[in-house]
DNA sequence: CGATTTTGACCAGCGC
DNA sequence: GCGCTGGTCAAAATCG
């Protein structure tokens, strides 16, 4: 299905490009957005910091196989890019990790992962070297 | 028949 | 206050 020459360039690290990169960067401000969070944190429903994970991987297909079952649930097309980015929903019940897929624009055989979430169970398919370098490589950023 | 995908609309946050 | 962008939901369509 997913070709096997998926290397992880980077993990969520600062992107230093402004144009055409816009949509991982945000990704990355967003965990780093203190301004907005912290003027926000009395009063309203605290939004809890969940671990996010951006990466990317050299593929021909958008979907990589990772174990789990995704469930699309939307499309929307970034700007300064012009491939779309998918939204997807771990269909484990209880388990409401969220994951995001989208190309790089320009590269199209560059697709980025961003994972918001932890997984609370195994993995659905074993024998998959894919999940075993994703839980490998499970960082938490101190934000 | 059920699960999943698809597409549009709606909403919230941020910038100006 | 309005507009823009991004994120989520919902209903219909499609596949198996």
């Amino acid at each position: 299905m997913e070709d096997r020459s998926c290397q992880v360039l980077f993990p969520c690290s600062s992107s230093s490009v402004d144009h055409g990169l816009s949509g991982d960067q945000a990704q990355c401000a967003a965990e780093t957005n203190t301004s907005s969070e912290a003027e926000r944190h009395k009063g309203k429903k605290k939004r809890e910091r969940e671990p996010r994970f951006a990466f990317q991987t050299r593929s021909q297909v958008d979907i990589l196989d990772d174990g789990y079952r995704w469930r699309k649930y939307g499309q929307k097309a970034v700007k300064n890019n012009p491939f779309p980015r998918s939204y997807y929903k771990c269909t484990q019940e209880g388990c409401r990790v969220k994951k995001q897929v989208q190309r790089l624009s320009g590269d199209e055989q560059v697709v980025v992962t961003t994972y918001q979430g932890v997984h609370t169970h195994p993995v659905d398919k074993p024998s998959d070297n894919f999940h075993h370098m994703l839980t490998q490589m499970h960082i938490f950023p101190p934000f």
